[in-house]
DNA sequence: CCAGAGTGTTACCCCCCGGTAACACACGTC
DNA sequence: GACGTGTGTTACCGGGGGGTAACACTCTGG
């Protein structure tokens, strides 16, 4: 063999070919069609399915990578802080300001984790983040992790702030502040030390 | 002309032929497709489309019968109750409750609401549930109808609840009550009359 | 008995999507 | 210069979706 391209370029070529597809996804949402994400890369389909193999493979590698940003952003976050609030506040709106970077990327992400064909192999966005924000709280409130309480409370966390931030983003009734500072607010109740 | 039906019976088809939308979104979830509808009405297309229109038509039928079902649910259990506390664990239970039993009609309307082409024409399942809980929360603590605060709460509420209980919904990690519990500490905080 | 409105059906159209086969151009090696 | 590997293309397939035209039946009113 001869060796076509020495490798570094194709990652580097997927990663082009990944950008082009949340272009896509962004202007169309989760419609998005493999023909649509090929034009926009200046390419045709057989190249996007040489790269991921099928549709799935595609969204799989799109989700892996907007997962990775968002969940090293959140553990961060999760981390700072010098006091508990502050470290809910800031968690709260990283989530908030990557959406409103890129909207339709998350809305896609979490509905191809609804529609996806029970392919356990990629776990869902969507589950990622809740296991992630479990841990959180179990250990902000000295829980065991697998705690029924940290995994219900995680859930619905992720769902309020992504409701919040869908209506937000839809809306824009307030500085992106305000809306941390609201959705902390609500969920703060719940993390006093005191009952 | 000489009236085909009494028109009673076109509305009570018309119940018929929505009792059997929902039986096959209940299996196909959003993928629903007229042709499908028709076959388990034992009917054909052209008599959904002279119902509905078109398939935006149905689902906004379909959306409307349930939404204002569990408005009238949620309105009752809002108003019901004798603490304040109480009304928060019937809601978020009545709201449970009712994805329970028919756990694929709501994540279709959740998802048609995001798919809806900008057809303000009726609007979005969440748009009114979250309305109506704005209010019960601008009661509850005396703010106007138009806080910042009730409606992102409300928004986030609705969006908490609906992520809890999917992810419930397909794990059964507890009986429901300890769902409704959980959630209801979660948000009970925010409520309480002293900071 | 005969209009005609309303109900139902079959059969079709168009479009777009996911996916693939078959062919054309670069390039390094022998 | 022939060869094979990899890259790119065009052109196609099968399928399923939404939506409709055109035809058959029935039952009422005159």
């Amino acid at each position: 063999m001869s060796v076509g391209v020495p490798l570094p370029d194709r990652t580097k070529r997927r990663e082009v070919l990944l950008d082009a597809a949340d272009q896509v996804v962004q202007r169309d949402g989760a419609a998005a069609s493999m023909a649509a994400i090929a034009a926009e890369a200046g390419i045709t389909k057989p190249i996007l399915y040489r790269h991921f193999g099928d549709k799935g493979g595609l969204h799989a590698a799109l989700a892996e990578r907007h997962t990775e940003r968002l969940m090293y952003r959140l553990q961060d976050a999760l981390r700072s802080g010098r006091t508990r609030r502050e470290r809910v506040e800031r968690t709260v709106d990283a989530y908030l300001a990557t959406i409103e970077a890129e909207p339709e990327v998350y809305r896609f992400l979490v509905l191809s984790a609804e529609a996806a064909p029970s392919s356990v192999q990629v776990r869902s966005f969507l589950d990622r983040l809740a296991e992630l924000l479990a841990q959180g709280i179990a250990s902000e409130l000295a829980l065991p992790d697998d705690a029924v309480r940290a995994q219900a409370w995680a859930r619905g966390i992720v769902g309020m702030v992504q409701a919040a931030g869908d209506w937000w983003l839809e809306r824009r009734p307030c500085p992106r502040a305000e809306l941390t500072a609201e959705l902390t607010d609500l969920v703060w109740g719940a993390f006093r030390v005191d009952p």
